[in-house]
RNA sequence: GUGAUCAUAGCUCAGUUGGUUAGAGCGUCGGAUUGUGGUUCCGAAGGUCGCGGGUUCGAGCCCCGUUUUUCACCCCA
């Protein structure tokens, strides 16, 4: 016999699981669809071809290859094998893999099907994700991303609704969070001035860190990166900023004022800014210079999401990415976005207890199986109480009764309905209430009354 | 990819310096109670001690390898 297993980082989801997991996907697709996106899908399974060199060197080593079927070696050499020419065997074993993001994908959607899509398009997609990354804290092989998306639009209004959505989707979900929100733009700006325009990446990276490592860690970093000690320096009154985001806004049009580049994005900040304010979003929306995000596609405005009552890494993050479809051959279209990190929610959900008590129960009412003659009498009433949307089972089996009341008790069933030979010839039923304990015997017709409080 | 760490019953975990027949709680099943669950009492089933090799008279315990778990780094949600 063999013990059985899932694959590493990947994880099962019981019934309580699922319905804890249902209300957060619930949610979000609730709001999604209140500000016009639409839900589309795509497959598990990309072509290889359309996910290699989008992530970086460290996204390729990270997809799932799907093994050709059939004979996969047909195209191999020997020579290829012997001398471990791993590229190129991947390519000739595997022509499929599985989806690292949505965006991607979403991109590649957008190319083939634009003669279909009017623009500007909305588009939402909650979908699993797979990534060949070690496990840790917080971090899967598996996990699920729900995305919204808007191509065709430079309008920074799109903006100003995913920062509205974010709002909505955690009050909602009673999470107190933070967004921070930069701009690529910005931090262009900064790698101009300092006099590095070319180490942006780099640069980037390591101040992305800052609120982790701290500020002499990042010195560190940019150093081993290449970047000159003056230019560090440059950069320190800038990562420090302090003040409101007004403050911060006109400070950095003064350090930045010899950058078209930058001056661009705090232009395009203020006026999410305006709008922030007029609309009283009661979530505290801040400016943070020192919020990156790796993903290098980014080149706008950048988001980011923290819970503030629990230790986690970020649980939302989008930005705004122009010539998302370039890739594909369709130049000039701009899209902005965002993406809950389901499974952290979760977690932050978990940890303070924040689901709400009915997420839990299923059936309410269970029926007592005594045979066939009394399974005979019931059906019609189980029928009647699903008609009028009250969740009902009959236990399959005639089972002793102590095992039928151990499962509805497993189960949470707070109704019991009891149908013996007495009940049936006085054409009535007992009615157990299996919080209380208390039963009673009523008339066949009251049973809907009873229990659809 | 780098560095740690864990693995004993379905689950959570004990198991002394290497010493006879590996234990507990929970859960499951049966009974006390053949028409009554959640409480109580009695009883039972359930183990290749992750896997493979080694040291030893003797290994759950020591050594090597391997897989898995968890965690940090890189990177990322």
């Amino acid at each position: 016999m063999q013990k059985p297993s899932i694959p590493k980082g990947t994880r099962d989801f019981s019934a309580e699981e699922m319905a804890k997991r249902n209300y957060i996907f619930n949610t979000v697709k609730e709001v999604y669809r209140l500000y016009g996106f639409q839900q589309i899908e795509t497959p598990a399974m990309e072509n290889l071809s359309t996910l290699m060199g989008k992530y970086g060197e460290e996204g390729d080593k990270l997809l799932f290859k799907v093994l050709n079927s059939g004979d996969f070696l047909s195209d191999v050499s020997l020579q290829e094998v012997e001398q471990k020419l791993l590229g190129k065997l991947t390519t000739k074993m595997c022509e499929k893999g599985l989806r690292y993001d949505l965006t991607v994908p979403f991109a590649r959607f957008v190319v083939m099907h634009r003669d279909k899509i009017s623009f500007p398009f909305k588009r939402y997609q909650i979908q699993p994700v797979w990534r060949a990354d070690r496990p840790q804290k917080g971090r899967y092989r598996e996990f699920y991303q729900c995305d919204a998306d808007v191509v065709g639009s430079d309008s920074l209004l799109n903006e100003v609704e995913l920062v509205q959505i974010i709002d909505e989707v955690f009050r909602r979900l009673k999470i107190n969070v933070c967004i921070k929100i930069n701009n690529r733009k910005i931090l262009s700006g900064i790698a101009e001035v300092i006099g590095e325009p070319d180490k942006i990446t780099d640069i980037t990276v390591a101040i992305d860190k800052f609120e982790k490592i701290g500020l002499e860690k990042v010195n560190e970093e940019l150093a081993s990166k290449g970047i000159a000690v003056a230019a560090i320096e440059t950069l320190q009154p800038i990562m420090q900023l302090k003040g409101n985001n007004n403050e911060k806004l006109e400070a950095l049009k003064e350090i930045l004022s010899t950058s078209q580049t930058g001056l661009k994005g705090i232009e395009e900040l203020s006026f999410i800014f305006k709008y922030i304010k007029q609309l009283n979003i009661s979530t505290t929306v801040e400016l943070d210079l020192t919020l990156a995000r790796g993903l290098n596609y980014y080149t706008g405005a950048i988001f980011e999401v923290k819970a503030l009552d629990v230790e986690i890494g970020s649980i939302t993050g989008g930005g705004r990415y122009d010539n998302l479809t370039g890739v594909f051959g369709m130049p000039d279209v701009s899209g902005v976005g965002i993406s809950f990190g389901a499974d952290r929610i979760y977690d932050v959900l978990n940890q303070l207890e924040l689901y709400p008590e009915d997420a839990a129960c299923s059936t309410q009412v269970l029926f007592v199986n005594f045979g066939e003659n009394e399974t005979g009498y019931c059906l019609p009433l189980l029928q009647q109480l699903r008609a009028n949307g009250i969740s009902t089972e009959i236990y399959p089996e005639a089972a002793k009764l102590k095992q039928q009341m151990g499962y509805a008790d497993n189960k949470k069933v707070p109704y019991v309905v009891i149908v013996g030979e007495n009940e049936m010839n006085e054409n009535k039923l007992t009615l157990k209430n299996m919080i209380t304990g208390e039963q009673q015997l009523i008339d066949k017709s009251d049973l809907l009354s009873f229990v659809s409080k």
